[in-house]
Formats: structure tokens, C-alpha cells, sequence
DNA sequence: CAAATTTCAGTTCCACTGAGATGG
DNA sequence: CCCATCTCAGTGAAACTGAAATTT
């Protein structure tokens, strides 16, 4: 029971409770927070670029934007240039409230790490961030899918 | 997007996917390796302990207890001391799966932390290790529940 | 009475699948 | 023809809630 999987799972489950109470404070979920931050960072973008990025699949990001849409915070268009594709742009009031659930977020982090000096927290983040980059990744030749 | 919290979810989704395979192949899931395990470790228990100790909710704890007896990998009687509870029992099927089982999640840990050598394993392993610890303790006054 | 345990019924979030329609 | 995108409908694991019944 001390395996780094099961400390893995324990410690993204109290994120995940910390983010899921405060979320819901702010009536909101993770995916609707996500899909924000994408928006925010790269730009207008098509449903399926928004589930590469924010790692939501296809098929929630439109039920998502579509949630999104309905609460003026996204506006959804035809692409006019590829029209398979509807270009997602965050409305103001999207990146008005973006910017307050990224505090939120950023807060949380705080309260997760506290146990933790800054040194720490960088190994962590460090470390953390090999293991995502090596995912799906060559060194493993058992792919996936 | 490149918070702990983001990083940490994302290495536990590739923890939990690895093993989900792992166990779907196995043809089982998380939760009876988890009550399996705390069986194994623990002795005989009631549903409550195993719920405590696996951090599985009361709820999921009777359902899959009723899985696994129903596969006979475990046996349920009443406790003749106290009539409120269950003692649960792992049977000899029941330790031979979960030895089974448990060889398939050493494989995982070796899958997913093959990015890291044997150092940085540990160091890991000990941050996470301080944030469980520290999970609901007094650090924090704001305590949840 | 209060507290603990078991059980049932139901909810929510997240991740995912399959298939159809449209378009490049 | 093949491929990508969007959309809908549905599945399943996991975590959780509320309430009832039993017993201590």
C-alpha cells in the first residue's frame, strides 16, 4: 500500500477534492475550467484542437463548449476556411471568470503543497513533469492503443 | 497548464489507465485488488475497516465485499461479538488472486516511473509520501468535514 | 438516546466508445 | 476513397450522498 501508484492516486484525489469543492463553490466543474485555460492560452481553436490541449475527449468537449456557450462565456462558429470545424473563441465574461477560477486553482496548489518548502516543490514539479513528457513517448516500446 | 495539480492528475490518469488495462485483462478492478490487498494485509476485517483502510467508500465497500464473495475470493459472516458488523474473510482463491494481481501492479510502477532511476524514484515517492501524511492533519487549520 | 455498521438507491464527475453526418 | 471533425447516445469506474434498519 505504499506503492508510488497508490500515493499517486491518494494525492491527485485530495487535488481532485480540493478543485471539485472549490469549483463547485464557484459552480463550476474541472472540464469547464480547462477548457478556459486553453482558450486563454492558445487562442480561438476548433473543438478538436481544445481536447488535444486540455486532454478532454472529443466528445466532451462538445457537450462542454455547448455549456460553456449557454453561459456567454465561449462563442461557436463555422469555421468559414475548413467547415468541419467551428472555431471557439472565450467571450470577455469567459476570461473574466477564467481569471478568477485560475486563482482559485492557484490556491489550491498552495494548500496541497503546504507540506512541502520551495525546493521541494520544484523536485516535484520536476519530476512530475518526466513522467508526463515520457508518456505515449518512444522509450516505451509496448505502445498504447 | 503546467500547474502540480495538472501535473499530478495527468501521471495518476496514466497510472490509472495502465492499471485499469492491466486489470481489465485480469478481469477484475481497482476496487477488489484495493479490498484484496487491505484483506491481506489487515486479516479479517469488517466492511467499515476495509473501507477505512482502502479509503473506499461504505457504499462501494458492500458492493464489491458482494463481488468478490460471489467469486470466492472472500467470505462474509456476521461477527458473533458484535451483530452490527461483517467479518471478512480472504479465501485461499482469494490470496492466490491477489498475489496475481499484485505482481501486475509492481509491473505498472516499473512502467509508468521508468523515466526516473532508482534515486529519483525514491525521492518521489518520499514528497508523496509527506502530502498523504499530510492530508486532513492539523497544518491545516481549515479542516475538511 | 447517541453512535457505529450495513445496506440500498441514487448522483456526479470523469474518461471513454461507437456510429453517423459533414466536409477536405 | 480516406481522413478529420463534430455530434449524439451510451457505458463504466470511481467517489460520494441520504436514508433506513440493526445493534451496541
Amino acid at each position: 500500500m505504499e506503492m508510488p501508484t497508490w500515493l499517486l492516486s491518494e494525492v491527485s484525489l485530495q487535488a481532485h477534492r480540493l478543485l471539485a469543492d472549490a469549483f463547485a463553490a464557484a459552480g463550476t466543474r474541472g472540464y469547464h475550467y480547462r477548457i478556459l485555460a486553453t482558450l486563454e492560452e492558445f487562442g480561438p481553436s476548433s473543438q478538436a484542437a481544445i481536447g488535444r490541449h486540455a486532454r478532454i475527449d472529443r466528445s466532451d468537449v462538445v457537450a462542454t463548449v455547448g455549456e460553456l456557450v449557454s453561459g456567454g462565456y465561449a462563442r461557436r462558429r463555422r469555421d468559414p476556411h475548413d467547415r468541419r470545424q467551428n472555431v471557439i473563441m472565450i467571450t470577455p465574461a469567459g476570461l473574466t471568470r477564467y481569471r478568477r477560477l485560475d486563482q482559485i486553482v492557484v490556491g489550491v496548489q498552495d494548500t496541497l503543497l503546504r507540506p512541502l518548502n520551495g525546493r521541494q516543490r520544484g523536485v516535484l514539479t520536476d519530476l512530475l513533469r518526466r513522467l508526463v513528457a515520457a508518456d505515449g513517448s518512444p522509450a516505451d516500446a509496448s505502445g498504447r492503443e
